[in-house]
DNA sequence: AACAAAATAGTAGTAATTCCTATATAGTAA
DNA sequence: TTACTATATAGGAATTACTACTATTTTGTT
C-alpha cells in the first residue's frame, strides 16, 4: 500500500477528509499481509483507538474501496479487504472458500482488450483461479 | 450451462439424489444471463414449484457451487451465483459493484504456474478486471 | 411394497452490515 | 484565532443475508 502522503493527497483530491479514524484504518489495513474482515480491522484498530466505533470502520474501509485505496476479495459471506496493492493473484477453493494468494509474473502484466478500456477506467486485473485445495479433495476421497 | 443428462450423471457420481427441487433450481439457474442472488432464483422457482422453501434453493445452489456445476461471483454482501460454464470473464465497478461479464479469447487459455496445478485441482481460471464503470466515473466528477 | 438414507419445508436463530441521529471534528474563511 | 459549515463519528437500533434445527416427506434400492 502506498504512504501517507499519497493517501493524503487521495484524500484531497476526492474531497474527503482527514480524521485520525481514517489514517489509522488505512495504516492498519497497510500492515495486514492477509484479507482481514471489517472486524479483524476493527479490533486492531481499537487497540490505537478505543473509542472507534464498528460502523466507522465500515464506512471507511468502504470509503478505501471507493476510491481504490484497497480492495474487496471474497465472495463469501463475510467481506475481506485486501490492503496489499503489489501485484498478486487469488486462488479460490470452491468448497471450503478460503482465498490464498499466489505470485506469477507472467500474470502480472495481462493487457485489458481495448473495448474494455474504452468503457471502463481500469483499476486493477488479476486472475482468478478456481478449485479445490488438498484438503478438500482429501475429504471428497473419504466419501467414497 | 450443461444439460439435464450432465446433470444427473453429476449427481449420481457424487451421490446426490435427484429431486424435482434440484431439478428446478438447475434450470433456472441455466436460463439466466446474469448473476441472481439467492433470493432472485428462489423467487423465480418459487413460481414453479411454490412450496419451496428459501432454504432448499439456498441449500441446492451451495452444493452445485461444491460439486462445479454452478460458481459464486461477487465478494460483496450478497452472494451472486454464476451458471454460465461458458468460458467469460469479470468486470466489477469497485464503487457500485456490479458485475459486467466480457469474453476476450486471448484471456481463455491462461496457463496456471506449475506450482499450484500441483497444490491445487483448478477446475477455472478467469480474469477479474476492477475499476470504475461509466455510470460512476461520471458521477464522480460531477462532484467537483 | 417396504426400507434406510437423504432431502425438504417451515420456521427460528445467528451473524454481518447498514441506517439513524445527536454530537463532534476538519477544513475554510474572516 | 475564532467562527462557521459541511462532513464524519459514536452508539445503538434495525435490517438483511444466511444457516441451523426438526419433523415430515421423498428418493433410490431391496
Amino acid at each position: 500500500m502506498a504512504d501517507l502522503e499519497t493517501f493524503y493527497n487521495l484524500c484531497m483530491q476526492k474531497g474527503l477528509k482527514i480524521t485520525p479514524q481514517r489514517i489509522e484504518v488505512y495504516k492498519t489495513l497497510a500492515a495486514c499481509s492477509d484479507h482481514p474482515s471489517v472486524d479483524a480491522i476493527y479490533k486492531r484498530v481499537k487497540k490505537v483507538l478505543p473509542n472507534i466505533s464498528f460502523d466507522t470502520v465500515n464506512r471507511t474501509l468502504n470509503t478505501f474501496n471507493d476510491i481504490g485505496a484497497a480492495f474487496v476479495v471474497g465472495g463469501d459471506n463475510v467481506k475481506r479487504f485486501d490492503g496489499n496493492l503489489e501485484k498478486h493473484h487469488h486462488f479460490k477453493c470452491v468448497k471450503c472458500r478460503n482465498i490464498i494468494d499466489f505470485k506469477h509474473n507472467e500474470f502480472d502484466n495481462v493487457k485489458v482488450p481495448e473495448h474494455l478500456g474504452q468503457m471502463f477506467k481500469v483499476l486493477k486485473t488479476t486472475i482468478f483461479v478456481e478449485g479445490l485445495c488438498r484438503t478438500c479433495l482429501e475429504k471428497d476421497n473419504k466419501l467414497k
